[in-house]
DNA sequence: ACTCAATATGGTAAGGATACCATGTTAAGC
DNA sequence: GCTTAACATGGTATCCTTACCATATTGAGT
């Protein structure tokens, strides 16, 4: 790779003329300029990004560290990451965390390392651990999807209380009494939220003591145990509650095996949709969360905390869910005491 | 953020003392390093990877170039190349073209500047000005998910033409004999690669003539209008050859909006499946492709091409499809002519 | 003919880390 | 007590680019 010597050594000039002509700074001849153009032009020149970031200190690179990119969830958000973070001529690195908080915190060096201008991050823990690191060191960043509580940092997020809230007080409706919640990890803020969104629609029908509510991962493998183990509860649920997708997929595949058809025999609702893309026939009744808005507005709010250091208060964008009710809730079956 | 002249000046000692050990190189005496290691946690410094870059011309960084993380397929092959390359160390920046090759090489352009140490790239063309482009810059590459003809370069792929050729076998196998073909862009070696598979089953079989091929976009909306206007062919096709996902998609909404049943009143078959993990009760019969392996594998590759750059022949790797007969396949109706 | 501004180009240092060479100290070996 | 090797630390140049200052040339204005 040939450097701004070369290019300046071949045109004949001095690598500030050829610095002068790439960045249009400054007065060129028009000969010279087209010497040292075709100079560039012949050796393929690219200037180093390295050695400028190093002088400006700005990397035009963003970090983005979410749980899982396979979540169809975080690829939507990923995408509004991305489509917002390149208009601005900024490339974003991403970072798979499976929720342990050793990677995040490895991942987190090593972002800081590479000098990100800015981080975009789903907190593997409600601990403030990883904020604190990133503050000490002034790197900006948004928290998205989680809540961190106590802190006052940039977030973007829906409320997940609601919207399980809204989850519950459907199937309450629909004449639901025993509804158990199946949820991620109790230390994931989104997991903590919606089982209290879930435990406050009970709670207003009188329904607290009905509540049983289980923590696991947010994956399907964990969905399915949980599923199996409320399938033991006496009496047991008309209708499960999942914390998310994943959980919503390992459920149903324990009802399958169960024979256990949704929604006759039992109904399922969860938190995030498949995405709109694969859906040909949906069955899943969720609170969706616009992914792909999360995304591209905390991305855009890591932006405007750039350009703008100074900037004020932090800020927490709230984003609504939308209730979708589809075919896998329905009204209990009468039971055959 | 502190630098590694903070260090020195705050433990007393000069700025090598403190470079060897961060690196754990040369002579320390132990209680010089106490003296420094108290100095970096006192003032949390982090080196700066930028200026190591620089000096060593080695970033940790590899970039990963699709055409839409969005599309399951390729958001598992980003899981796949994520995890290969951050268990040795690298960073992946991912960037979506949308099968543009302004935007491909718009974006290549900026990852040669960032000095990524590699590219995995899903040529948006099949035209090797992408390929010519990193090799004149010397930037090692390895080409996924596509082939590009006449070009000796690192490839890891399926087999196209041969999946394809196992879904019309199905088909035929069951009794179709209109088949109609739908497509991604003609230039897009998938897309063509498909479509060969589809004529060489047919002409196997003397149906050569029968063969209808649609060349669009690999998206839903191309899918369903496809699937359209096949529909009005006469005789109508009793099956679809979906070239994609999202076509399979487009095309099974266009069949329900026609309140043609599938596989009653024609049977689809696509490539890429839905990601298993989002599959309850999947009814696609698909050729699936080993995602995340492609991604891992080409990871792998690339990997071993920058640690030992002498390195030999080109490599083409071509993973196995495997077919996976599910419902939406069935043998077609008797005509009532 | 002379001044002054506009035009045109180059040298140097800095950004942060480290390879390499140089120097200084300590302790072992005879 | 003196040589020699191991130990310990520092100075300088370099990776590539550009801000800043310096210098040189041209041409307009009087």
């Amino acid at each position: 790779m040939s450097t701004i010597h070369d290019v300046a050594k071949l045109a004949g000039v001095s690598p500030m003329t050829v610095s002068r002509v790439i960045n249009n700074s400054g007065y060129i001849h028009k000969e010279t300029r087209a010497r040292v153009e075709q100079a560039i032009s012949e050796l393929g020149y690219v200037p180093n990004a390295l050695a400028r970031s190093l002088r400006f200190k700005q990397t035009h690179t963003l970090a983005l560290v979410i749980t899982d990119i396979t979540n169809p969830y975080f690829t939507t958000v990923a995408r509004g990451v991305e489509d917002a973070a390149s208009e601005q001529g900024f490339s974003v690195i991403f970072c798979n965390t499976d929720e342990s908080r050793d990677d995040e915190a490895e991942y987190l060096n090593v972002l800081v390392q590479k000098q990100v201008d800015g981080v975009l991050l789903v907190p593997a823990h409600s601990s403030p651990d990883s904020i604190a690191f990133l503050r000490e060191r002034e790197v900006p960043f948004v928290v998205l999807d989680r809540r961190i509580p106590g802190t006052q940092v940039d977030m973007v997020h829906c409320d997940s209380e609601q919207g399980a809230y809204q989850l519950i007080q459907h199937l309450l409706e629909l004449g639901h009494r025993q509804i158990a919640a199946l949820s991620g990890p109790e230390a994931v803020m989104t997991a903590a939220d919606r089982v209290a969104g879930y435990r406050r629609a009970l709670a207003e029908r009188g329904l607290a003591d009905s509540a049983v509510a289980y923590f696991g991962e947010f994956t399907i493998d964990s969905g399915y145990r949980l599923a199996k183990r409320a399938l033991k509860l006496s009496p047991q649920p008309t209708a499960f509650f999942a914390a998310n997708n994943f959980i919503a997929v390992g459920a149903l595949r324990a009802l399958r095996e169960a024979n256990l058809p949704v929604p006759e025999a039992i109904s399922v609702v969860t938190f995030d949709d498949l995405p709109e893309s694969m859906l040909v026939d949906p069955f899943l009744t969720v609170v969706r969360q616009p992914a792909y808005e999360i995304g591209r507005q905390a991305t855009r709010l890591l932006l405007d905390r750039l350009s703008d250091k100074a900037a004020a208060e932090p800020r927490e964008i709230i984003l609504p869910t939308q209730l979708i009710i589809r075919r896998s809730s329905a009204a209990p079956q009468l039971k055959e005491t």
